[in-house]
DNA sequence: AATATAGTGTGTATTTTTTACACTAAGTAA
DNA sequence: TTACTTAGTGTAAAAAATACACACTATATT
């Protein structure tokens, strides 16, 4: 193999933003560095490719290792190749973004060594990022900015029972605008992908509003359909 | 670097797909292989990304190696990075495609070694590819289909001034369906990119049409806005 | 000179989608 | 009982998308 591929090569590696909806804000995880470079630096969670994984499997792994989660959406995004993007060498990495539901059971396991810490934080008051991390997820909330108008994800970010103006809420902090309540009703409910359930919102101090779940298999009859918003 | 960066290394190599449009056909370049692995086989134009280039030069360089044509627009679209994509060892891979305007003074000029030769080849006719390549042109093709509709990539396929058929044409072959010519002019013109010349198409043995082109001043002023087909 | 041919260029009516907009209902807390 | 807070609902107007057919014009042919 070396022989027939002698020339450079490169570390290859992957960084996730991984969002997540709790209390009202859009967050992202971030890592508190423990290594040089960018040591006690916030950063996006990532690490390098093994040499016996897919891409996509690396970003699942990584993921896992972060959260103890599988099974999660993950979609790659963009590539980023600049030569000096990494101060100690020459380092391309792969994006992946993923809509991660937050809340309660699913504790946070930071296994890995290279973090201090990992923690949510409101994407509006992100600290300052080691390496073009706040370049790679400014690409990334572009991406789901576009995704969201044609895939279901929000409802990722979602626990499964849901109220309307929660999956409104998610699509305005997504958008960064606000949305007309009722038309923006008329048009979810449209697609006919939500489940009005006979359940109520609980422990609320106003009136609760009905809950509805995501409707997997209508969603997937319509496939290939695209929805719009 | 090496002692702070040990793990696993990969080559990383970039595949275009370069689309162009001619005598009404949809055409991308292939070659044909001249090295092992796939020898004599056609494949996607590629090549291992260099240490002292980013991705991005990477696909400018193939492209002017294998055309002399610089200043192409090319967009990165997607990272393969299965671990067996390469029968020769761990090769990751980024795509990227370009629209070219074909026909006449353009001459390929196939530099690379590893070609015997390239061929300008309708997408609806291609040959068996090596590698994952066919997977790869897929993806290339779809993203292509939601691009046109939002960016004004089908005039870079066109000569400088060109008829509203054309356009129409191009439309057609890369969406794959036939569109209401009526219907098709109003909204294209709608967007008031295109400028009308006083000109008239030549050569015709019918009735000539009107000439066009594509006013880069009236669309940077739309920039930020989404057009929409 | 007349005619056949082939693509150009144009308008309107209908349907669908998007937008704008404000009040009553229900539940909780004081 | 009242005050508060969010849930839940409909309609009219505007804009966009669709469906649809024929006359025009330049050339080539006889």
């Amino acid at each position: 193999m070396k022989e027939v591929l002698p020339q450079f090569n490169s570390a290859v590696s992957i960084d996730c933003v991984l969002f997540g909806f709790d209390g009202g804000e859009l967050k992202i995880l971030l890592i508190e560095r423990n290594e040089e470079p960018f040591k006690d630096w916030w950063a996006l969670p990532g690490n390098l490719v093994g040499e016996d994984e897919s891409v996509d499997q690396s970003a699942s792994r990584i993921l896992h290792e972060l959260t103890g989660l599988s099974d999660v959406y993950m979609e790659q995004y963009y590539t980023f190749g600049e030569v000096n993007r990494h101060p100690q060498g020459r380092v391309i990495t792969v994006a992946y973004y993923a809509m991660l539901r937050l809340g309660g059971d699913k504790a946070l396991k930071p296994l890995t060594t290279y973090a201090k810490k990992a923690q949510w934080i409101n994407v509006r008051e992100l600290p300052k990022l080691g390496f073009d991390h706040q370049h790679i997820f400014d690409k990334g909330l572009e991406k789901i900015k576009r995704r969201i108008k044609h895939l279901p994800i929000a409802f990722e970010l979602l626990p499964e029972k849901f109220t309307l103006t929660q999956v409104q809420n998610v699509y305005e902090l997504i958008l960064g605008k606000k949305l007309d309540k009722r038309n923006f009703r008329k048009k979810i409910l449209s697609f006919g992908v939500l489940k009005e359930l006979d359940e109520k919102q609980k422990g609320v101090s106003f009136r609760a509003a009905t809950l509805y779940k995501f409707d997997k298999r209508k969603y997937a009859k319509l496939f290939g359909k695209e929805i719009s918003f």
